[in-house]
RNA sequence: GCCGCUUUAGCUCAGCUGGUAGAGCACCUCAUUCGUAAUGAGGGGGUCACAGGUUCGAGUCCUGUAAGCGGCACCA
């Protein structure tokens, strides 16, 4: 007999061998129409497969996110045998369920074609129809490997010999398919429903790696209901209409074209945007205790050499030969550079933690297929600085950092969406031991700091030490590293950094390589999406436009112009001769934050009728009233607090 | 870089099986001075991404190149 615990904690014996569908089914005839999965002790289990043994025990049915889950990986599972149906010679490889739904890697000769996708996904819904029975097999795995090979299925055969010889082999059998899995999969095909939909073509390499094959992918989405499914896909679309390319188009912010791939044009509007994150940026950085510096766009290549990156990314960088013969590379990144600035004169271990900052532009070769929008640039700035310090200072210095890296983030109204440690990759400088050192230290500092799970990445690590990654999201999902902290200890001993300790020995500062925005053009592409180009008033291109209902208010609009200007506002000006109703709309539409409408009546009373964005009422009030309540709510952030600072001081 | 798709007016897009380019918005001109999301009339604007080829004839078919898009790989 064994003992299951039920979610209400309840408990129950049962004969061995009893599957989940039989305890379902001697609770309620109808939740046994309704079950789908097992969870016995966290681990989910096929309905039908006999309970290993006794536990915690949960039916889940369609609308547990484990089972949808589930549902995402038999689509997979169905669309792979309605290629293999219509492709007859496509073997397959993997297929697991993803955010949102699932994908299948097949290797066939030649490529899928969006027309294919429809006789797919129509062949799919017939073996949903026939409700195959999904049936667990174990297998022996010299069968399984002989097995797969015979059908040709070499990418399966080779799955299972990399298996370790302890795990035990699984085939899930849908009528006549079958493919090798872990499960567990659904009780048969009916329930996968047909709120799926394949989305699009991609190539991708057998096992991740480019010197691999290359495999076709097809991706679909998979939800519980054709409702869920309709509104994933109206989400989309509403995101889509979030892409920074089109809202920077739109709003006449930025363009990029073809004689300069990957490289920004900013205009008027978007730049306004840029030096406003960049000031803030700057005020940030300088409260915070750092010191700005600037170091030169090109350098020798030996310096490069020194470093170490021209071994590493000589491929990937700009280089250019002067017409006395030296070589030359654009930097593409600061810290050589930083480090020069550190080495100038005799440091004391008095002058650490010394954090040197630079709105750093730098230039990297991006293979073409990197490129994106303004997020993966080929000229890019980031707000860089290194912070030059003793080992034990790493740990307070990290702290400090997401400290101000979150109050950053809060500002922009951005939300971190995950927080990753890359450790240290198979080609790299330095000691295991000093790896040790740097992987722990970062470690820890980051869990006190990070109000989140900590995700480990294994091999992901920069070539000279740990990685700290700050991740934000985009308007469609997708997620960008932004901020940064790694740790160096590789740099300061090539480039000779030293300082003089408290005993007067020479010593190695420890270097942190940190930024906040990461790339000021990746977070200001971030920050487009996340606002829909609907920017607060404080980071607004145009924050105001004066507009006239006729003509006799031109010259009081011009007066409140030069008024709001004064008071530092960015301010537009619209007298065209066109209805206010024409006016309201394209300023609207250019989702300007304040709209300040002026006719007759305002003119003689010298007022002003303001509309906010997303509103459609007005409030009527005096130029003065207008200036005092604009300008204070067009102080960044940060300025905004230290006014109210003050005037706590001056109230006390 | 790899796989797939796309490229027509400033923007968004239409142009069936090859017969010599179109809409809406925007722009310009004129009229209109109208109180909170589109006033009317008129006008200008395209080497159909680029380079070859097939054809009497190519935006349309073929080949190549480039860029963009979606993935993959890469990301100091």
């Amino acid at each position: 007999m064994i003992d299951l615990i039920f979610p209400d904690g309840s408990v129950r014996q049962f004969d061995e061998g009893v599957s989940g569908r039989d305890v379902a089914a001697s609770i309620a005839k109808s939740l046994e129409k309704r079950a789908l999965l097992i969870k016995l002790d966290g681990a989910l289990l096929d309905l039908d497969r006999p309970l290993p043994g006794g536990g915690k025990f949960e039916i889940l049915t369609r609308e547990s996110p484990e089972a949808l889950e589930v549902i995402r990986h038999d689509a997979s599972h169905i669309m792979a045998e309605a290629v293999q149906d219509l492709f007859p010679g496509t073997q397959v490889t993997i297929g697991p369920a993803i955010e949102d739904g699932f994908y299948y890697d097949f290797a066939r000769e030649t490529p899928f074609s969006l027309d294919d996708l429809a006789s797919i996904e129509k062949r799919m819904g017939e073996i949903v129809d026939r409700d195959e029975k999904i049936v667990r097999e174990v297998w022996d795995r010299e069968t399984a490997i002989a097995h797969f090979k015979a059908i040709g299925e070499a990418y399966k055969a080779e799955i299972i010999t990399d298996l370790p010889d302890t795990e035990t082999i699984t085939v899930y059998r849908q009528g006549a398919w079958k493919d090798l899995c872990l499960g567990p999969h659904l009780p048969s095909t009916r329930h996968v429903g047909k709120a799926f939909k394949l989305t699009k073509l991609a190539g991708a390499y057998w096992r991740g790696d480019h010197r691999n094959a290359q495999l076709q992918r097809i991706y679909g989405t998979a939800w519980a209901s054709e409702a869920d499914l309709a509104a994933h896909l109206t989400r989309i679309e509403e995101a889509e209409r979030r892409d920074h390319r089109k809202i920077g188009r739109a709003m006449d912010l930025f363009h990029l074209q073809e004689e300069a791939k990957g490289m920004i044009f900013w205009h008027a509007q978007g730049w306004t945007l840029y030096r406003t994150v960049e000031n803030y940026m700057r005020r940030r950085l300088d409260a915070d205790g750092y010191v700005e510096v600037k170091a030169p766009q090109i350098m020798d290549r030996g310096l490069w050499e020194k470093s170490g990156h021209w071994e590493k990314f000589g491929q990937n960088m700009f280089t250019c030969e002067s017409a006395e013969g030296e070589e030359l590379a654009v930097k593409p990144m600061n810290c050589p550079g930083h480090v020069q600035i550190f080495n100038f004169g005799q440091k004391s271990y008095r002058d650490l933690p010394l954090r040197m900052a630079e709105f750093g532009a730098c230039h990297r070769y991006e293979p073409s297929g990197a490129l994106h929008g303004i997020m993966r640039l080929r000229a890019f700035t980031q707000d860089d600085a290194h912070i030059f310090c003793r080992e034990d200072q790493i740990e307070e210095e990290t702290t400090r950092f997401v400290r101000l890296l979150n109050s950053v983030y809060a500002d922009f109204g951005l939300e971190l969406h995950s927080v990753k440690l890359a450790l240290r990759p198979d080609l790299r400088a330095g000691t295991d031991e000093v790896w040790d050192i740097a992987e722990q230290k970062l470690d820890r500092a980051a869990r006190q700091a990070v109000n989140m799970p900590i995700e480990h990445l294994p091999g992901e690590g920069a070539f000279y030490g740990p990685k700290l990654e700050f991740h934000l999201r985009d308007a469609i999902g997708r997620t960008w590293q932004c901020g940064t902290l790694q740790l160096d200890f590789v740099l300061p001993e090539r480039l000779d950094a030293e300082y003089v300790a408290e005993d007067g020995s020479k010593q190695k500062p420890v270097m942190l390589h940190r930024a906040i925005c990461g790339s000021m053009e990746r977070f200001i592409g971030v920050m487009i999406e996340n606002y829909a180009g609907a920017f607060p008033l404080w980071l607004a291109p145009t924050q105001v436009v004066v507009t006239t209902i006729t003509s006799d208010a031109d010259d009081y609009a011009r007066q409140v112009v030069n008024a709001l200007k004064a008071a530092g506002l960015r301010v537009e000006i619209d007298l065209r001769n066109e209805k206010i109703n024409y006016k309201i709309r394209e300023h609207s539409l250019a989702k300007t934050p304040v709209i300040a409408v002026v006719g007759r009546r305002e003119a003689e009373e010298g007022k002003l009728a303001l509309r906010r964005f997303g509103s459609d009422g007005q409030t009527i009030l005096t130029l003065d009233e207008a200036i005092s309540a604009l300008s204070l709510e067009a102080l960044a952030p940060d300025a905004a607090r230290a006014v109210k600072a003050k005037g706590e001081v001056a109230g006390a």
